[in-house]
DNA sequence: CCAAAAGTGTTACTGCTACACCCATGT
DNA sequence: ACATGGGTGTAGCAGTAACACTTTTGG
Protein backbone atom coordinates (compact mmCIF):
# COMPACT_ATOMS: atom_id res chain seq x y z
CA UNK A 1 0.00 0.00 0.00
CA UNK A 2 2.84 2.01 0.26
CA UNK A 3 4.38 2.71 -2.42
CA UNK A 4 8.30 1.76 -2.89
CA UNK A 5 8.97 2.40 -5.84
CA UNK A 6 10.11 5.94 -6.19
CA UNK A 7 11.00 6.38 -2.71
CA UNK A 8 14.85 7.36 -2.04
CA UNK A 9 17.28 7.41 0.62
CA UNK A 10 18.69 10.49 1.07
CA UNK A 11 20.94 13.04 3.18
CA UNK A 12 19.22 14.47 6.53
CA UNK A 13 20.98 17.81 7.44
CA UNK A 14 20.92 19.88 10.52
CA UNK A 15 21.17 23.76 10.10
CA UNK A 16 20.45 26.41 13.43
CA UNK A 17 20.05 30.15 13.34
CA UNK A 18 21.74 30.78 16.29
CA UNK A 19 20.34 34.23 17.57
CA UNK A 20 21.84 36.44 20.27
CA UNK A 21 21.64 39.96 21.64
CA UNK A 22 24.09 42.53 22.25
CA UNK A 23 22.14 44.83 24.00
CA UNK A 24 21.34 46.68 21.03
CA UNK A 25 19.96 44.28 18.10
CA UNK A 26 19.15 40.82 17.83
CA UNK A 27 21.97 39.03 15.93
CA UNK A 28 22.87 35.71 14.08
CA UNK A 29 25.86 33.82 13.89
CA UNK A 30 26.89 32.99 10.86
CA UNK A 31 30.63 31.37 8.89
CA UNK A 32 31.85 32.38 6.05
CA UNK A 33 32.44 28.45 4.55
CA UNK A 34 36.09 27.14 4.26
CA UNK A 35 34.63 24.69 2.05
CA UNK A 36 33.12 23.18 -1.01
CA UNK A 37 30.53 23.77 -2.58
CA UNK A 38 30.28 27.96 -2.29
CA UNK A 39 33.74 28.32 -0.21
CA UNK A 40 34.03 31.66 0.87
CA UNK A 41 30.16 32.05 0.72
CA UNK A 42 28.37 32.80 4.35
CA UNK A 43 26.28 30.34 5.75
CA UNK A 44 24.38 28.70 8.91
CA UNK A 45 26.10 26.07 10.89
CA UNK A 46 24.88 22.27 10.03
CA UNK A 47 26.16 19.79 10.01
CA UNK A 48 24.40 16.12 8.81
CA UNK A 49 22.04 14.24 10.95
CA UNK A 50 24.79 10.85 11.89
CA UNK A 51 23.08 7.38 12.35
CA UNK A 52 21.78 6.16 15.96
CA UNK A 53 20.96 10.21 16.29
CA UNK A 54 17.99 11.88 16.53
CA UNK A 55 17.71 15.11 15.12
CA UNK A 56 17.39 17.36 18.51
CA UNK A 57 20.77 16.00 19.16
CA UNK A 58 22.61 16.34 16.44
CA UNK A 59 21.40 20.30 16.78
CA UNK A 60 22.67 20.17 20.08
CA UNK A 61 26.49 19.17 18.29
CA UNK A 62 26.51 21.34 15.64
CA UNK A 63 25.70 23.79 18.11
CA UNK A 64 27.87 22.80 20.63
CA UNK A 65 30.72 22.62 18.20
CA UNK A 66 30.84 25.86 16.73
CA UNK A 67 30.25 27.69 19.66
CA UNK A 68 31.22 25.49 22.50
CA UNK A 69 27.88 25.39 24.56
CA UNK A 70 25.84 22.98 26.06
CA UNK A 71 22.48 23.04 27.72
CA UNK A 72 20.61 25.92 25.16
CA UNK A 73 17.39 26.45 24.30
CA UNK A 74 16.80 25.15 21.26
CA UNK A 75 13.52 24.91 18.98
CA UNK A 76 12.95 22.67 15.87
CA UNK A 77 11.69 25.56 12.64
CA UNK A 78 11.12 23.65 9.84
CA UNK A 79 12.26 20.98 7.40
CA UNK A 80 13.15 22.63 3.85
CA UNK A 81 12.97 20.12 1.17
CA UNK A 82 13.68 22.17 -2.06
CA UNK A 83 15.04 19.43 -4.80
CA UNK A 84 18.24 21.46 -5.57
CA UNK A 85 18.70 23.08 -2.38
CA UNK A 86 22.52 21.14 -2.14
CA UNK A 87 24.02 21.07 -5.43
CA UNK A 88 25.69 17.98 -4.38
CA UNK A 89 23.09 15.45 -3.49
CA UNK A 90 19.47 15.47 -2.68
CA UNK A 91 19.44 16.85 0.59
CA UNK A 92 16.83 17.90 3.42
CA UNK A 93 17.96 19.88 5.92
CA UNK A 94 15.77 20.69 9.23
CA UNK A 95 16.24 24.26 10.86
CA UNK A 96 16.65 25.04 14.54
CA UNK A 97 16.70 28.06 16.25
CA UNK A 98 19.05 28.33 19.64
CA UNK A 99 18.71 31.48 21.74
CA UNK A 100 22.52 31.62 23.19
CA UNK A 101 24.18 34.78 25.80
CA UNK A 102 26.54 36.51 23.18
CA UNK A 103 28.79 36.70 26.20
CA UNK A 104 29.27 33.24 26.88
CA UNK A 105 30.55 32.81 23.03
CA UNK A 106 34.31 32.77 22.09
CA UNK A 107 36.09 34.63 20.09
CA UNK A 108 38.52 31.70 19.83
CA UNK A 109 36.17 29.47 18.05
CA UNK A 110 34.75 32.83 16.28
CA UNK A 111 38.21 32.57 14.38
CA UNK A 112 38.65 29.21 13.74
CA UNK A 113 35.60 28.79 12.18
CA UNK A 114 35.56 32.68 10.42
CA UNK A 115 32.05 32.84 12.35
CA UNK A 116 30.71 36.61 12.75
CA UNK A 117 27.75 38.04 14.04
CA UNK A 118 25.50 40.28 11.91
CA UNK A 119 22.22 41.85 12.59
CA UNK A 120 19.21 40.15 11.47
CA UNK A 121 18.58 43.06 9.19
CA UNK A 122 22.19 43.68 7.48
CA UNK A 123 22.69 40.27 7.39
CA UNK A 124 24.82 39.59 4.02
CA UNK A 125 22.80 36.82 2.05
CA UNK A 126 23.26 33.43 2.53
CA UNK A 127 24.06 30.12 0.76
CA UNK A 128 20.82 27.75 -0.48
CA UNK A 129 17.81 28.33 1.37
CA UNK A 130 19.58 29.56 4.31
CA UNK A 131 18.00 33.21 4.31
CA UNK A 132 14.12 31.57 4.37
CA UNK A 133 14.99 29.19 7.46
CA UNK A 134 16.22 32.32 9.37
CA UNK A 135 12.69 33.84 8.06
CA UNK A 136 11.21 31.58 9.29
CA UNK A 137 13.01 30.90 12.64
CA UNK A 138 12.51 34.60 13.26
CA UNK A 139 9.16 34.23 12.96
CA UNK A 140 8.86 31.12 15.43
CA UNK A 141 10.82 33.16 17.83
CA UNK A 142 8.53 36.25 17.53
CA UNK A 143 5.44 34.27 18.29
CA UNK A 144 7.26 31.94 20.73
CA UNK A 145 8.07 34.98 22.81
CA UNK A 146 4.68 36.17 23.25
CA UNK A 147 4.02 33.49 24.90
CA UNK A 148 7.23 32.18 26.42
CA UNK A 149 9.43 33.07 28.65
CA UNK A 150 11.90 32.60 26.54
CA UNK A 151 13.87 36.02 25.90
CA UNK A 152 15.85 35.55 29.11
CA UNK A 153 18.05 32.67 27.52
CA UNK A 154 19.30 35.41 25.54
CA UNK A 155 20.87 37.67 28.30
CA UNK A 156 22.64 37.30 31.19
CA UNK A 157 21.92 35.54 34.32
CA UNK A 158 21.47 39.05 35.73
CA UNK A 159 19.95 41.69 33.67
CA UNK A 160 18.54 45.72 33.93
CA UNK A 161 14.69 45.93 32.67
CA UNK A 162 16.34 48.42 30.21
CA UNK A 163 18.19 45.76 28.85
CA UNK A 164 14.84 43.57 28.98
CA UNK A 165 13.33 46.42 27.19
CA UNK A 166 15.99 46.82 24.68
CA UNK A 167 15.63 42.76 23.83
CA UNK A 168 11.74 42.41 23.25
CA UNK A 169 12.06 45.71 21.44
CA UNK A 170 14.72 44.17 19.36
CA UNK A 171 13.08 40.78 18.50
CA UNK A 172 9.76 42.63 17.44
CA UNK A 173 11.30 45.12 15.90
CA UNK A 174 9.23 48.02 17.95
CA UNK A 175 9.56 50.64 20.41
CA UNK A 176 7.82 50.45 23.86
CA UNK A 177 6.84 52.70 26.63
CA UNK A 178 9.52 52.32 29.38
CA UNK A 179 6.69 52.77 31.99
CA UNK A 180 3.94 50.46 30.65
CA UNK A 181 6.80 47.54 29.97
CA UNK A 182 7.73 47.48 33.33
CA UNK A 183 4.45 47.40 35.20
CA UNK A 184 3.56 45.00 32.45
CA UNK A 185 6.67 42.82 33.55
CA UNK A 186 6.04 43.03 36.93
CA UNK A 187 2.65 42.30 37.12
CA UNK A 188 3.92 38.36 35.56
CA UNK A 189 5.78 38.38 38.62
CA UNK A 190 7.88 36.31 37.42
CA UNK A 191 11.47 38.16 38.34
CA UNK A 192 13.66 38.76 40.92
CA UNK A 193 14.57 41.79 41.99
CA UNK A 194 18.31 41.22 43.03
CA UNK A 195 20.65 43.71 45.81
CA UNK A 196 23.04 44.68 43.19
CA UNK A 197 23.00 47.47 40.44
CA UNK A 198 24.92 47.71 37.07
CA UNK A 199 26.79 50.96 37.04
CA UNK A 200 28.01 50.62 33.79
CA UNK A 201 25.47 52.38 32.33
CA UNK A 202 24.63 55.49 34.47
CA UNK A 203 26.06 57.15 37.11
CA UNK A 204 22.83 56.22 39.11
CA UNK A 205 23.11 52.84 38.47
CA UNK A 206 20.25 50.70 37.65
CA UNK A 207 18.75 47.00 39.80
CA UNK A 208 19.55 44.08 38.52
CA UNK A 209 16.63 41.33 38.09
CA UNK A 210 17.10 37.17 37.73
CA UNK A 211 14.33 35.21 36.11
CA UNK A 212 12.89 33.23 38.67
CA UNK A 213 11.70 30.01 36.71
CA UNK A 214 10.24 28.32 40.22
CA UNK A 215 7.63 31.61 40.49
CA UNK A 216 7.10 31.02 36.85
CA UNK A 217 5.94 27.44 37.04
CA UNK A 218 3.80 28.72 39.96
CA UNK A 219 2.17 31.65 38.76
CA UNK A 220 -1.09 31.05 36.81
CA UNK A 221 -1.63 32.06 33.41
CA UNK A 222 -4.13 31.90 31.11
CA UNK A 223 -4.28 31.16 27.35
CA UNK A 224 -2.28 33.75 26.02
CA UNK A 225 -0.50 35.06 28.69
CA UNK A 226 3.34 36.52 28.08
CA UNK A 227 2.24 39.34 25.97
CA UNK A 228 5.29 41.83 26.90
CA UNK B 1 34.97 20.89 8.15
CA UNK B 2 31.35 19.00 7.46
CA UNK B 3 31.80 15.60 9.09
CA UNK B 4 30.82 13.10 6.36
CA UNK B 5 32.01 10.09 8.52
CA UNK B 6 28.67 9.19 10.02
CA UNK B 7 26.48 10.71 7.73
CA UNK B 8 23.27 8.50 6.40
CA UNK B 9 21.58 7.88 3.91
CA UNK B 10 17.72 7.28 4.81
CA UNK B 11 14.29 7.18 4.07
CA UNK B 12 12.16 10.41 4.40
CA UNK B 13 8.29 9.44 5.07
CA UNK B 14 5.00 11.78 5.30
CA UNK B 15 2.94 11.33 7.95
CA UNK B 16 -0.51 13.76 7.62
CA UNK B 17 -2.82 14.20 10.38
CA UNK B 18 -6.69 15.01 8.79
CA UNK B 19 -8.61 17.19 10.76
CA UNK B 20 -12.35 17.01 9.85
CA UNK B 21 -15.55 18.24 11.76
CA UNK B 22 -18.51 16.72 12.31
CA UNK B 23 -20.66 19.86 13.40
CA UNK B 24 -19.83 18.07 16.98
CA UNK B 25 -16.34 17.31 17.24
CA UNK B 26 -13.10 17.60 15.93
CA UNK B 27 -12.13 14.76 14.27
CA UNK B 28 -9.05 12.51 12.70
CA UNK B 29 -9.46 10.52 9.77
CA UNK B 30 -7.05 7.22 10.83
CA UNK B 31 -6.68 3.90 8.42
CA UNK B 32 -6.41 0.52 9.69
CA UNK B 33 -3.26 -0.55 8.22
CA UNK B 34 -3.42 -3.79 6.01
CA UNK B 35 0.34 -4.25 5.22
CA UNK B 36 3.26 -5.33 7.37
CA UNK B 37 4.54 -3.53 9.71
CA UNK B 38 1.78 -3.25 12.27
CA UNK B 39 -0.87 -4.58 10.56
CA UNK B 40 -4.00 -4.44 11.82
CA UNK B 41 -3.28 -1.56 13.58
CA UNK B 42 -4.92 2.06 13.47
CA UNK B 43 -2.67 4.77 11.98
CA UNK B 44 -1.96 7.86 10.08
CA UNK B 45 -1.71 8.35 6.31
CA UNK B 46 1.58 8.45 5.27
CA UNK B 47 4.13 7.62 2.19
CA UNK B 48 7.46 8.06 1.37
CA UNK B 49 9.06 11.24 -0.39
CA UNK B 50 9.76 10.04 -3.67
CA UNK B 51 13.11 11.57 -5.76
CA UNK B 52 12.32 15.28 -7.31
CA UNK B 53 9.42 16.21 -5.18
CA UNK B 54 9.40 18.41 -2.10
CA UNK B 55 7.88 17.56 1.11
CA UNK B 56 4.70 19.56 0.69
CA UNK B 57 4.21 18.39 -2.56
CA UNK B 58 4.31 14.46 -0.82
CA UNK B 59 1.64 15.51 1.51
CA UNK B 60 -0.55 16.90 -0.71
CA UNK B 61 0.04 13.73 -2.95
CA UNK B 62 -0.88 11.24 -0.11
CA UNK B 63 -3.46 13.63 1.41
CA UNK B 64 -5.07 12.96 -2.56
CA UNK B 65 -4.85 9.25 -2.56
CA UNK B 66 -6.48 8.67 0.47
CA UNK B 67 -9.49 11.53 0.21
CA UNK B 68 -9.93 12.26 -3.48
CA UNK B 69 -9.40 15.90 -2.49
CA UNK B 70 -7.28 18.40 -4.22
CA UNK B 71 -6.37 21.94 -2.59
CA UNK B 72 -6.46 21.45 0.63
CA UNK B 73 -4.97 23.68 3.89
CA UNK B 74 -1.92 21.87 4.76
CA UNK B 75 0.93 23.26 7.21
CA UNK B 76 4.07 21.31 8.14
CA UNK B 77 3.79 20.24 11.83
CA UNK B 78 7.10 18.98 12.56
CA UNK B 79 10.08 16.34 11.81
CA UNK B 80 10.33 13.23 13.91
CA UNK B 81 13.41 11.26 14.01
CA UNK B 82 13.09 8.71 16.70
CA UNK B 83 15.79 6.16 15.87
CA UNK B 84 13.78 3.05 15.69
CA UNK B 85 10.27 4.68 15.30
CA UNK B 86 10.20 2.21 12.22
CA UNK B 87 11.14 -1.10 13.03
CA UNK B 88 12.19 -1.61 8.96
CA UNK B 89 14.87 0.73 8.73
CA UNK B 90 16.13 4.01 9.49
CA UNK B 91 13.30 6.44 8.54
CA UNK B 92 12.69 9.90 9.55
CA UNK B 93 9.02 11.07 9.08
CA UNK B 94 7.90 14.87 8.25
CA UNK B 95 4.08 15.86 9.56
CA UNK B 96 1.42 17.87 8.36
CA UNK B 97 -1.84 18.55 9.12
CA UNK B 98 -4.77 19.25 6.76
CA UNK B 99 -7.95 20.71 7.16
CA UNK B 100 -10.68 19.10 5.36
CA UNK B 101 -14.41 19.50 4.85
CA UNK B 102 -15.78 16.05 6.32
CA UNK B 103 -18.45 16.07 3.84
CA UNK B 104 -16.60 16.29 0.71
CA UNK B 105 -14.95 13.00 1.90
CA UNK B 106 -16.13 9.96 0.14
CA UNK B 107 -17.18 6.75 1.71
CA UNK B 108 -15.73 4.75 -1.12
CA UNK B 109 -12.19 6.00 0.00
CA UNK B 110 -13.13 5.36 3.24
CA UNK B 111 -13.85 1.57 2.66
CA UNK B 112 -11.03 0.84 -0.03
CA UNK B 113 -8.38 1.67 2.85
CA UNK B 114 -10.38 0.95 6.16
CA UNK B 115 -10.30 4.49 7.20
CA UNK B 116 -12.64 5.95 9.73
CA UNK B 117 -13.21 8.93 11.56
CA UNK B 118 -12.29 9.52 15.35
CA UNK B 119 -12.99 12.07 17.44
CA UNK B 120 -9.71 13.10 18.79
CA UNK B 121 -10.15 12.39 22.68
CA UNK B 122 -11.35 8.88 21.47
CA UNK B 123 -8.58 7.70 18.76
CA UNK B 124 -7.25 4.20 19.49
CA UNK B 125 -3.79 4.26 19.80
CA UNK B 126 -1.34 4.90 17.07
CA UNK B 127 1.27 3.21 15.60
CA UNK B 128 4.95 4.23 16.04
CA UNK B 129 5.28 8.43 17.14
CA UNK B 130 1.74 8.88 15.32
CA UNK B 131 0.43 9.82 18.88
CA UNK B 132 2.94 11.92 19.44
CA UNK B 133 2.26 13.51 15.66
CA UNK B 134 -1.45 14.01 16.75
CA UNK B 135 -0.22 15.46 19.86
CA UNK B 136 1.40 18.38 18.00
CA UNK B 137 -0.50 18.90 15.02
CA UNK B 138 -3.34 19.71 17.89
CA UNK B 139 -1.44 21.97 19.44
CA UNK B 140 -0.51 24.00 16.33
CA UNK B 141 -3.78 24.11 15.00
CA UNK B 142 -5.12 25.34 18.23
CA UNK B 143 -1.93 27.73 18.34
CA UNK B 144 -2.95 28.46 14.45
CA UNK B 145 -6.56 29.45 15.03
CA UNK B 146 -5.99 32.21 17.45
CA UNK B 147 -4.09 34.10 14.97
CA UNK B 148 -5.50 33.18 11.48
CA UNK B 149 -8.88 32.32 10.00
CA UNK B 150 -8.24 28.67 9.33
CA UNK B 151 -11.38 27.53 11.11
CA UNK B 152 -13.22 28.07 7.59
CA UNK B 153 -11.13 25.26 6.37
CA UNK B 154 -13.09 22.87 8.35
CA UNK B 155 -16.66 24.10 7.30
CA UNK B 156 -19.04 23.82 4.06
CA UNK B 157 -18.70 26.74 2.57
CA UNK B 158 -21.74 28.21 3.57
CA UNK B 159 -22.30 27.29 7.58
CA UNK B 160 -24.18 29.25 10.48
CA UNK B 161 -22.90 31.11 13.50
CA UNK B 162 -23.55 28.46 15.39
CA UNK B 163 -21.94 25.60 13.42
CA UNK B 164 -18.77 28.16 13.61
CA UNK B 165 -18.92 28.32 17.50
CA UNK B 166 -19.31 24.75 17.86
CA UNK B 167 -16.19 24.27 15.73
CA UNK B 168 -14.00 26.82 17.93
CA UNK B 169 -15.67 24.98 21.00
CA UNK B 170 -14.29 21.87 19.74
CA UNK B 171 -10.79 23.02 18.85
CA UNK B 172 -9.67 24.72 21.66
CA UNK B 173 -12.21 22.24 23.85
CA UNK B 174 -13.76 25.33 25.95
CA UNK B 175 -17.88 26.32 26.05
CA UNK B 176 -18.07 29.88 24.54
CA UNK B 177 -20.89 32.68 25.07
CA UNK B 178 -23.10 32.78 21.95
CA UNK B 179 -23.89 36.15 22.32
CA UNK B 180 -20.13 37.56 23.03
CA UNK B 181 -18.80 34.77 20.08
CA UNK B 182 -21.23 36.07 17.89
CA UNK B 183 -20.44 40.50 18.57
CA UNK B 184 -16.61 38.76 18.68
CA UNK B 185 -16.69 37.24 15.21
CA UNK B 186 -19.16 40.61 13.61
CA UNK B 187 -16.14 42.95 14.95
CA UNK B 188 -13.77 41.37 12.67
CA UNK B 189 -15.83 41.78 9.76
CA UNK B 190 -14.37 38.84 7.85
CA UNK B 191 -17.47 36.97 7.26
CA UNK B 192 -21.00 37.82 4.45
CA UNK B 193 -24.32 37.08 5.66
CA UNK B 194 -26.18 35.36 3.22
CA UNK B 195 -29.94 35.83 2.32
CA UNK B 196 -30.62 32.35 2.73
CA UNK B 197 -31.23 30.42 5.61
CA UNK B 198 -30.51 26.79 7.11
CA UNK B 199 -33.57 25.25 8.41
CA UNK B 200 -32.11 22.05 9.13
CA UNK B 201 -31.08 22.41 12.87
CA UNK B 202 -34.37 24.58 14.14
CA UNK B 203 -38.06 25.83 13.01
CA UNK B 204 -36.89 28.84 12.58
CA UNK B 205 -34.04 28.75 10.74
CA UNK B 206 -30.64 29.90 11.08
CA UNK B 207 -28.90 32.40 8.89
CA UNK B 208 -25.89 31.36 6.50
CA UNK B 209 -22.72 32.79 6.00
CA UNK B 210 -19.33 32.69 4.26
CA UNK B 211 -15.85 33.45 4.79
CA UNK B 212 -15.00 36.75 2.57
CA UNK B 213 -11.18 35.89 1.83
CA UNK B 214 -11.18 39.40 -0.02
CA UNK B 215 -12.47 40.98 3.23
CA UNK B 216 -10.04 39.37 5.68
CA UNK B 217 -7.10 40.60 3.25
CA UNK B 218 -8.24 43.97 3.38
CA UNK B 219 -9.20 44.71 7.49
CA UNK B 220 -6.46 45.70 8.85
CA UNK B 221 -5.05 44.12 11.94
CA UNK B 222 -3.16 44.01 15.19
CA UNK B 223 0.16 41.66 16.84
CA UNK B 224 -2.78 39.07 18.14
CA UNK B 225 -5.42 39.52 16.04
CA UNK B 226 -8.07 36.73 15.58
CA UNK B 227 -8.68 35.84 19.18
CA UNK B 228 -11.81 34.15 18.65
C1' DC C 1 25.78 72.31 38.96
C1' DC C 2 24.91 69.70 35.05
C1' DA C 3 24.36 65.78 32.07
C1' DA C 4 22.57 61.22 31.64
C1' DA C 5 19.97 57.47 32.66
C1' DA C 6 16.73 55.46 36.31
C1' DG C 7 12.55 55.30 38.28
C1' DT C 8 7.73 56.15 39.10
C1' DG C 9 1.48 57.02 38.65
C1' DT C 10 -2.66 58.47 36.69
C1' DT C 11 -6.16 58.83 33.29
C1' DA C 12 -8.74 57.54 29.25
C1' DC C 13 -10.03 54.08 26.40
C1' DT C 14 -10.75 49.67 24.51
C1' DG C 15 -12.04 45.12 24.59
C1' DC C 16 -13.65 41.28 27.27
C1' DT C 17 -16.87 38.97 30.40
C1' DA C 18 -21.11 38.00 32.34
C1' DC C 19 -25.66 37.75 31.93
C1' DA C 20 -31.57 36.96 30.27
C1' DC C 21 -35.18 37.71 27.42
C1' DC C 22 -37.97 37.86 23.09
C1' DC C 23 -38.61 35.92 18.25
C1' DA C 24 -40.04 32.90 14.56
C1' DT C 25 -41.78 28.75 13.14
C1' DG C 26 -43.60 23.83 12.50
C1' DT C 27 -46.25 20.70 14.66
C1' DA D 1 -50.29 26.78 22.22
C1' DC D 2 -45.96 25.28 22.86
C1' DA D 3 -41.42 23.56 22.22
C1' DT D 4 -37.14 24.44 19.97
C1' DG D 5 -33.36 26.78 18.62
C1' DG D 6 -32.24 31.75 16.76
C1' DG D 7 -31.16 36.15 17.70
C1' DT D 8 -30.06 40.39 20.32
C1' DG D 9 -27.87 44.52 24.15
C1' DT D 10 -25.84 46.34 28.24
C1' DA D 11 -23.15 47.18 32.25
C1' DG D 12 -19.10 46.20 34.97
C1' DC D 13 -14.32 45.11 34.82
C1' DA D 14 -9.58 44.51 33.41
C1' DG D 15 -5.87 45.42 30.79
C1' DT D 16 -3.59 48.55 27.56
C1' DA D 17 -1.98 52.91 25.83
C1' DA D 18 -0.69 57.52 26.37
C1' DC D 19 1.68 60.66 28.78
C1' DA D 20 6.02 63.93 32.05
C1' DC D 21 8.41 64.81 35.90
C1' DT D 22 11.68 63.79 39.81
C1' DT D 23 15.83 61.27 41.47
C1' DT D 24 20.58 59.99 41.68
C1' DT D 25 25.32 60.68 41.13
C1' DG D 26 29.96 61.11 38.74
C1' DG D 27 32.49 64.41 36.72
Amino acid sequence: MYDHTDKERLLLAVDCIIFGFDGEKLKILLIKRGFEPERGKWSLVGGFLHKSEVLHDAATRILNRYTGLDDIYMEQVGTFSDIDRDPEERTVSTAYYALINIKNHSQKLNRQFSAQWFSVEEAPPLIFDHDKMVRHALKRLRTKAETEPIGFELLPEKFTMRQLQNLYEAIWNVSLDKRNFISKVRSLDILEKLDEKDKTSSRKGSFLYRFDAEKYKTVERNRSSLNL
